[in-house]
RNA sequence: GCUCCCUUCGUCUAUCGGUUAGGACGCCAGGUUUUCAACCUGGAAAGAGGGGUUCGAUUCCCCUAGGGAGUACCA
């Protein structure tokens, strides 16, 4: 157990515009992995300062998802906006310490300087007039508060992943704390939650690298202990560019639709980017046990559908039967589908076993339990109907009375058919499908005894009578 | 343009100066089989290029190329 004071305490702060993308899941995945496993606290925050992009729905998509995926974070999830009035009081500290300064230019004056240097192949960093000027020559009119920032002299940043990123003050903007209508700006909202949330390993996409650099000196103005950085590759799609829309699923709601486990989400999730030694498959206890920042990786990683199929097909057929069946429910829940019935839930709980080892995805699941959910008179697709031809419909007739006495075992029933394959001078092989289309009604399902077994004697031998015409 | 980051099989990655460069997904072939899935066996498949440093570089340094991020009174 780690004292208070050294406590570690990391956050997720999504920015609610949309949806709750995957790539914030794998930042919220790490963060949490981080905290967990050293009996640290985990917060959210949601970064809601640009109101014009800031939608509830958005808010409640991270919610949602945040519980999907099982990342339980500490407290109620914090808003950046509301703590706008602790952010100007930060802002004026900076002031009143010389740290920070009033800046009159417009920002057209700031374009317009901006767009001459760009065309005069010049810096485009701006550099305000106001940075030293008199207050006593302050007009009255709108103006922002800057950061002074330093001009001499690097920025390092000690970062636990990228190492160490030295940066020349020579290129740090003074950068805007508050803008002109008194509202905070990002820069400033992060450091200044961050430092009260008592966050002390920021972990992000490293996007927020140069950032970090800029950030680094609210802190040092403001004399507040530094957090450690942890500035993690970001996520591409399969074509090594950018992960956006065209690369198919953003939403991590729209991977949960999808039938994805969250177990295996996770599992997938932290692979992509992070490794401990030739561990592919794990749960979340050793996730949390073996998960460090050191083994995160420095290179952008490809979001590959195959594998993260494969990883969620081996997270289902671990689970245990009745949290799977919750699960279940869930997915279900999620896509507005029906829940199952007490009486399917029953049937479910008996042939799990044979019902989760083929599944990737609850769908999946979903498909091969068919004979389960569906009810007399079985209705078979369109493969089924063709093993139910003539002959098959006959052999199906012959089999119902060898049935009707048989002892309800796997064993003895696979003896019985055995004999009675033999005795029709065929194999069961044969059997086999026109079975499965009496059973089911489906071509693929899970093994035929398995159905039998659990469909019992009168509810088989009631579908095999159907079927058999 | 400028700043910063990245570069091992198709993909995710292991390696922390000395290995036949390992594993996983996917793919191919075979096996098992009651369909599908799973499973078993085998196979193809990688250090971007060029310079250094070193007895020895995938590993350390530099350059080039390619990719990514940032460059706002967005977050």
């Amino acid at each position: 157990m780690t004292s208070p004071q050294t406590q570690v305490v990391t956050r997720i702060a999504p920015s609610p515009t949309g949806y709750m993308h995957i790539g914030t899941a794998r930042t919220a995945l790490f963060n949490w992995l981080y905290a967990r496993g050293r009996g640290g606290k985990f917060l959210l925050r949601i970064e809601d300062t640009d109101r014009s992009r800031s939608t509830p729905d958005a808010t409640d998509a991270i919610l949602r998802g945040m519980d999907w995926l099982g990342f339980d974070y500490d407290g109620e999830a914090v808003s950046q906006f509301a703590r706008a009035p602790r952010h100007a009081e930060v802002a004026q500290d900076l002031l009143a310490r010389g740290a920070a300064y009033k800046c009159f230019s417009t920002q057209d004056e700031v374009a317009a300087f901006r767009e001459t240097a760009r065309a005069e192949g010049r810096s485009t960093l701006f550099q305000s007039p106001w940075r030293d000027a008199d207050p006593a020559t302050h007009p009255d009119a709108p103006f922002v508060i800057r950061l002074k920032m330093p001009r001499e002299g690097e920025t390092v940043i000690a970062d636990e992943v990228q190492g160490t990123v030295t940066f020349a003050n020579s290129g740090l903007d003074d950068m805007v704390l508050l803008r002109s209508d008194g509202t905070p700006v990002y820069m400033l909202a992060v450091v200044v939650d961050d430092y009260d949330m008592g966050v002390t390993h920021v972990i992000r996409g490293d996007d927020h690298l140069n950032n970090a650099a800029r950030q680094i000196h609210v802190y040092r103005a403001m004399g507040w202990a530094e957090p450690v950085y942890a500035h993690i590759p970001l996520i591409h799609g399969a074509d090594g560019k950018k992960l956006s829309k065209r690369h198919g699923a953003l939403g991590v709601e729209e991977y949960r639709d999808m039938g994805y486990a969250a177990a295996g989400m996770r599992n997938y999730l932290a692979r992509l980017g992070w490794s401990h030694g030739n561990d592919e498959l794990f749960s979340d206890a050793e996730a949390l046990d073996w998960f460090d920042l050191g083994g995160i990786g420095k290179s952008p990683a490809r979001f590959d559908f195959k594998k993260l199929e494969n990883t969620s097909g081996h997270h289902i057929a671990a689970r245990e039967d009745a949290a799977l069946l919750g699960d279940l429910q869930g997915f279900l829940a999620a896509t507005d589908a029906p829940a199952l019935t007490p009486a399917q839930c029953d049937l479910m709980r008996a042939g799990m076993a044979g019902l989760k080892e083929r599944a990737k995805t609850y769908p999946e699941l979903l498909e091969k339990a068919t004979y389960i959910l569906a009810e007399r008179p079985i209705v078979p697709d369109e493969k089924a109907a063709k093993a139910l031809d003539a002959v098959s419909r006959r052999i199906l007739t012959e089999l119902t009375p060898h049935l009707q006495n048989a002892s309800w075992t796997r064993n003895d029933l696979e003896a019985l058919m055995a004999e009675f394959a033999a005795a029709q001078d065929t194999k069961f092989g044969k059997l086999a499908a026109p079975l499965r289309a009496a059973l089911a009604g489906r071509s693929v399902t899970p093994s035929v005894y398995d159905m039998m077994l659990v469909l019992g004697r009168d509810e088989s031998i009631a579908r095999i009578a159907d079927a058999a015409g």
